[in-house]
DNA sequence: AAGTGGTCTAGACCACCGA
DNA sequence: CGGTGGTCTAGACCACTTA
């Protein structure tokens, strides 16, 4: 049984961009939105629930009276909201019920995160096995005890002499295996722990703190010694929360910055 | 001149389609990607500076060859990795010249961002106003010449003697009459001018650096003089990009620390 | 009034996944 | 193989800003 998302707009089909009827205060104006907040409602009513999938596109089309185009985009925000996520040849699952202050919204994918990485690339001087102290174990959120393949390097810029960061991996026993590909690739560790072992990253926690940096250091980062820079720690985590992969990066001043956004399309 | 993004595919019109030759190593292969890709280029190398306009999109889509749809779901990606900004009936305007490392992108909700700030108040030394000169309309986003309300201050948590950090607000001269309210409350300037005037914040970006704290700001923050600390810069957005306020804090080292958490789309 | 980005349709080919 | 989401085109009307 089709449904209509009309408001105020006409429906002859040779008009075909919407007449919103807009009044002052912002309303839910374009189809897009009247859609995705329909789909929001049946998600938060539990009609689709946490982990089921929702109808596929051209359902969703004919079900709203919608093109394509403008359902996917209806779509689209809810997962910038996070409330569901998509893949090729599966459907669109709904991952969350709620959408609210606790959910953290991913509004860009890791891949975009990470583009970055393109360009660069690792040049590793020391690698080793070591067992989690108090102090590393804190730092990674892990058990006192844990062993993590250390691998300590530089990342530089392709054609620049300059590092860009000073970077530590401390990679699980069960992903040792990609220890090979390091050195060459420009791909994050995640991306070689999903191509290598299947498993996928389902959570990034990252800090960022201010730090000095020693001198043996700076003087490899070609920077001053004990001149501010920043410690950002990356802690990537799969299915379960199981740890997948670390890494603690230290960066000069003024050759990184954390730029975070937020977003509010969707809040009344 | 246009410019074609062809690798290996057909240009026959009639298959709308593209036809990437994908090889298994990923490379752009998309045809929005490559796009994608060639303005980036762009921006870094300067062509397109920081603050001046793109081409518009019919430019963009004769130039290259390309639908509109599909520049448009390049430059969508651009705005993702926090490279533009686009305003209707403006342009896309650039806001950052390197993508990569100095730039991350993503979002979690206001609340969490700002949930330190209860328990605290703001102890206010200088109040003013300041005409934006090209450094700080660099800083804030906006025109040379405009005129903010500059409040200078340290911030406490409530018991205790150390400031948490040197805080700078830049208010725009339309919510003034908040003023009166900062001193004594501990709550976020962005929800002063959303009680007292209803304008909500959209947007609020915030980048993260590191800095040497002077030696002045030392002694009042009480931390050694040219220390590590943390420069955040937070920039609240109404409706219309319109700037709602601005601040300016800065960090002693382990004061404070940013923690972002990104959730991936897909749960395996 | 002109030009910008925002939304929308109709229809198409494609890559990916699971049975 | 069939069905999913991903990309793409051509063309249209609209809302917004600026001059």
């Amino acid at each position: 049984m089709p449904v209509t998302l009309e408001k105020t707009r006409k429906k002859a089909p040779t008009k075909a961009a919407a007449a919103p009827a807009r009044s002052h205060l912002s309303q839910s104006t374009t189809r897009y939105e009247m859609f995705a907040n329909s789909l929001v409602a049946d998600i938060e009513s539990g009609r689709y629930p946490v982990g089921a999938l929702l109808p596929p596109e051209p359902e969703l089309c004919a079900h709203y009276g919608l093109s394509r185009h403008t359902v996917r985009e209806g779509v689209r925000k809810l997962v910038d909201m996070g409330l569901v996520s998509r893949q090729q040849g599966v459907g669109t699952k709904v991952i969350s019920a709620q959408v609210g202050p606790n959910n953290f919204s991913a509004a860009t994918s890791l891949e975009a995160l990470f583009s970055y990485v393109g360009g660069t690339y690792l040049e590793i001087y020391e690698e080793g096995w070591v067992s989690a102290d108090d102090q590393l174990a804190r730092l990674l959120d892990c058990k006192v005890g844990q062993r993590w393949l250390k691998v300590s390097s530089y990342r530089y810029k392709q054609n620049d002499q300059q590092p860009l960061s000073h970077t530590v991996l401390y990679i699980p026993p069960a992903y040792e295996g990609i220890r090979q590909y390091l050195g060459e690739v420009n791909h994050p560790v995640y991306q070689l722990i999903e191509k290598h072992y299947g498993h996928k990253v389902q959570d990034l926690q990252m800090d960022v703190s201010a730090l000095s940096i020693p001198t043996a250091m700076a003087r490899k980062l070609q920077c001053r010694p004990n001149s501010p820079g920043l410690l950002v720690v990356r802690r990537y985590r799969g299915a379960n929360d199981s740890g997948l992969s670390n890494s603690v990066s230290i960066y000069p001043q003024s050759r990184f910055q954390v730029s975070i956004r937020y977003r509010l399309n969707w809040a009344a």
